[in-house]
RNA sequence: GCCCCCAUCGUCUAGCGGCCCAGGACACCGCUCUUUCAAGGCGGCAGCACGGGUUCGAAUCCCGUUGGGGGCGCCA
């Protein structure tokens, strides 16, 4: 029988990088061994059960370029299951009835007695209630684990844990350990968060009679620069902000599969065809990895420069409609095209992209104070050089090479080298000292517009 | 408190007993190219947590210490 892998999320609603990096080692995996793929909800809690949670989920998969071969199958879909093997372990002698309150098991355990059930309702023979598995108290169960090898457990300190609420509902111990059995799961593959839960997994999976266990993988945590597990209120997680802050899937996809495993030789930046073919699950690290955006960035920042222009023109796009800086209707595609290659090697990420040709669609270019008063207000000749620059432009060729050679000469009879000269006209017309190519931006913007905004400067800058 | 995991530059990692007085990438710092900024090129800074073993030889194996983290819910 073939390998079969599943990345099995509850549903929050979004997909957590943690979650993305799993379910890409999982497909990784999968693809590289020619495996079989699932998708699972594990929503037995019913609160977590809505249709849009999942869904939130299913796109960040999608765009991550994660499909799945089966699936998804829904925990909350499957309770009879759940419900069979309770009433098994029941009658089996592998579980029995609980109604102890949590106030009631730590008066009893005491300070210092942990949060371990103490096995209270283990012969009481209730027939109602809560059902704990009971845990043998002697002997071990060993979890084999291809990236940290065998990870031993000792039965006498697993206590007898819940596996069916009050209301009858499985808890997730029981509803995975059902699942990877019925499924056929034969490599679990999750965070090392869930490496404490295994054994439990493993007790009732005995319990119920399988014959197999599956091989674990328990990957690293991703970590938040004080080394915690990366968590919702304090980081940045969900893999759709990243989407929306302009990461691009492939160099989400790249930046994530180097946490914890790295392919063979010096290049990291590598497409799915190799990931795919160098990916092994026994490579992965056991240390974890932080998350580290800047990182994340510069391989974003490599991905937007290989894109072809027209790929990149089309991925702004949503950038430059949706709330931009400018008016709307005064957006020009054709002017933006003219200039994406330079936007292109200057963006890290697309949210990037609006504020380097915002210039060109606003009637009036947003000046930035410092750069007014570092690049105009406090350069001497300024004044004299915008006046000059007024005249030469309003005759010479509207071009980059005869603008670049106009400026040039300008700049000259104030003994001004060009990296100077420049400065105070382009802070004028695109309100800030840095940006794509002045020549260039001049030429796309126009002679009419550039007068105007030189002459606009140039009045500023005498009043008082 | 109990159980478990982890430990190479600031960060992600290569290294799986000699090829390593430790290689790459990001970040940072110089220089260069240059119409600014980027991008590119060149160079630099910086690490095997500590202590014991094993071995002719250890970043690599073993033990311990320290440090960090995860888990211990009628959440998953």
């Amino acid at each position: 029988m073939g390998t079969r892998v599943r990345f099995s999320p509850a549903p929050t609603g979004y997909l957590h990088v943690g979650g993305a990096r799993t379910a890409l080692f999982n497909w990784l995996y999968a693809r590289h061994v020619g495996g079989t793929f699932v998708l699972r909800i594990e929503d037995t809690d019913a609160a977590n059960s809505r249709d849009e949670l999942i869904e939130g989920i299913e796109r960040s998969l999608r765009w991550l370029g994660i499909d799945w071969d089966e699936g998804p199958h829904r925990q909350s879909k499957r309770v009879e299951l759940y419900a069979e093997a309770v009433a098994q372990l029941l009658a089996g002698g592998h579980a029995y009835y609980c109604d102890c309150t949590r106030e009631q098991i730590e008066a009893r355990t005491g300070p210092g007695g942990g949060a371990r059930y103490d096995g209270w309702c283990r012969d009481r023979g209730l027939t109602s209630g809560a059902v704990r598995f009971r845990s043998p108290d002697t002997g071990q169960t060993v979890v084999p684990d291809l990236i940290r090898g065998d990870v031993v457990f000792e039965h006498s300190t697993i206590e007898d844990f819940v596996i069916q609420r009050t209301d009858g509902s499985a808890v997730f111990l029981l509803a995975n350990a059902v699942d990877d059995v019925d499924m056929a799961i034969t490599h679990v593959i999750r965070g090392e968060d869930l490496l404490p839960a295994t054994p439990k997994v493993l007790l009732i999976r005995a319990a119920l009679g399988a014959a197999d266990v599956p091989v674990f993988a328990h990957l690293p945590l991703i970590v938040n620069e004080k080394r915690q597990k990366l968590s919702k209120r304090r980081d940045d997680v969900a893999v759709e902000e990243y989407r929306e802050r302009g990461y691009l899937a492939d160099a989400m996809r790249n930046y994530l599969v180097l946490l914890g495993w790295s392919p063979g030789g010096d290049e990291e930046i590598m497409g799915l065809e190799r990931m795919i073919a160098e990916f092994d699950i026994v490579d992965v690290k056991p240390s974890p990895a932080f998350f580290d955006v800047k990182k994340l960035e510069a391989i974003n920042g490599e991905y937007i420069r290989a894109l072809p222009v027209a790929t990149f023109v089309r991925d702004s796009l949503p950038w430059l409609e949706m709330d931009p800086p400018w008016p709307p209707e005064q957006f020009d595609l054709a002017v933006f095209e003219r200039v994406a290659p330079f936007v292109q090697e200057r963006a890290r990420v697309l949210s990037d992209v609006p504020a380097l040709v915002d210039f060109l669609f606003l009637d009036e270019p947003k000046t930035d104070p410092d750069a007014w008063e570092k690049g105009v207000a406090r350069v001497p000749v300024a004044g004299d050089l915008l006046d000059d620059a007024l005249a030469a432009y309003h005759e010479c060729d509207w071009n980059p090479a005869a603008l670049h050679e106009v400026t040039a000469a300008l700049g000259e009879r104030h003994g001004l080298k060009l990296a100077k000269a420049q400065a105070p006209i382009r802070v004028a017309v695109t309100g800030r000292t840095v940006g794509i190519p002045l020549f260039e931006s001049l030429h796309v913007l126009g002679r009419e517009r550039t007068l105007e905004r030189l002459r606009r400067a140039r009045e500023r800058l005498s009043a008082p």
